[in-house]
DNA sequence: AAAAACCCTGTAGTGACTTCAGAGTCAATA
DNA sequence: TATTGACTCTGAAGTCACTACAGGGTTTTT
């Protein structure tokens, strides 16, 4: 199998696959006489295991680790559950941070409809205004 | 002012500020005998102003637009409107994928309490399962 | 025979910083 | 006075996970 054919198979794009394999993601593949590489299924299935966890949004540091479970699995399996349970916990501050992010942005949305003229926009002066604030408030030293 | 106390006045970084005045986002300051960059407060409002509008998360490019705007009050304000509205897709778009993600971890992490060895563990095989099906069923071309 | 499609390596670019190396400046201390 | 420590300077490189490109070779199709 080329690599065309398990970007066909996978979804991951050639120039991908091969920093994947760059990076020691995936193990480099025997050659054919011409150079090109030659894929069998054990690569397909790391390939697309990896992309399962990418797409859970573990780093690539993360996935190796897992990699390293699927490889020796007499190891203990509370490892396993401890870097789930830290991308977990990475995602759910993300998350708070998002719904946070959205609520602040709505609300600036929210005072200024169109047709008026920047100096006259309630985003902009929130924005400065909140700006102001914050520097004066929260960081400087005794007055 | 010098840079420390810029730092010391808004949070941001000393390394930060100087990428801030490299990419343009704030003006280069006078500097002293020695050298030494001089800010004055509009350099500390401007720096705020940018801080918050990254703690929305706009990217720097965005904020560069948002500045322009500080600078032509009498702009036309449906463009804020208009980028406000753009940075707001763009979270909640995220948002939607971060909520999705959660679940699919927590799912995930319900598989497997400790005290297996990874062959055993319910979050491996699924993991491993749910990759082999994808690379079946979604993107192979015909049998 | 020529064109299109595929593959190769190696390098550089992305965003928004952060870190580092190597050097100069300044205030306070031994 | 010497020197320590804190501060500042520039410019380059590192981070993450790719993505794009330059410049070439190979295979398949027309």
């Amino acid at each position: 199998m080329r690599i065309g054919e398990l970007c066909q198979a996978t979804g991951v794009g050639i120039e991908t696959i091969r920093y994947y394999e760059k990076e020691g993601l995936i193990p480099a593949p025997a050659r054919t006489d011409n150079g090109y590489r030659n894929y069998g299924s054990a690569h397909l299935e790391r390939l697309s295991f990896i992309r399962h966890c990418r797409a859970l949004d573990m780093p690539l540091a993360e996935i190796k680790r897992m990699l390293g479970f699927v490889a020796h699995p007499d190891a203990d399996c509370g490892d396993i559950n401890r870097l789930i349970d830290e991308q977990l916990a990475r995602v759910r501050v993300r998350l708070k941070s998002m719904r946070a992010l959205e609520k602040q942005l709505s609300q600036l949305r929210a005072h200024c409809g169109a047709g008026h003229t920047a100096a006259e926009c309630g985003i902009l002066h929130e924005l400065v205004a909140a700006a102001q604030g914050e520097a004066c408030a929260c960081h400087t030293k005794a007055p």
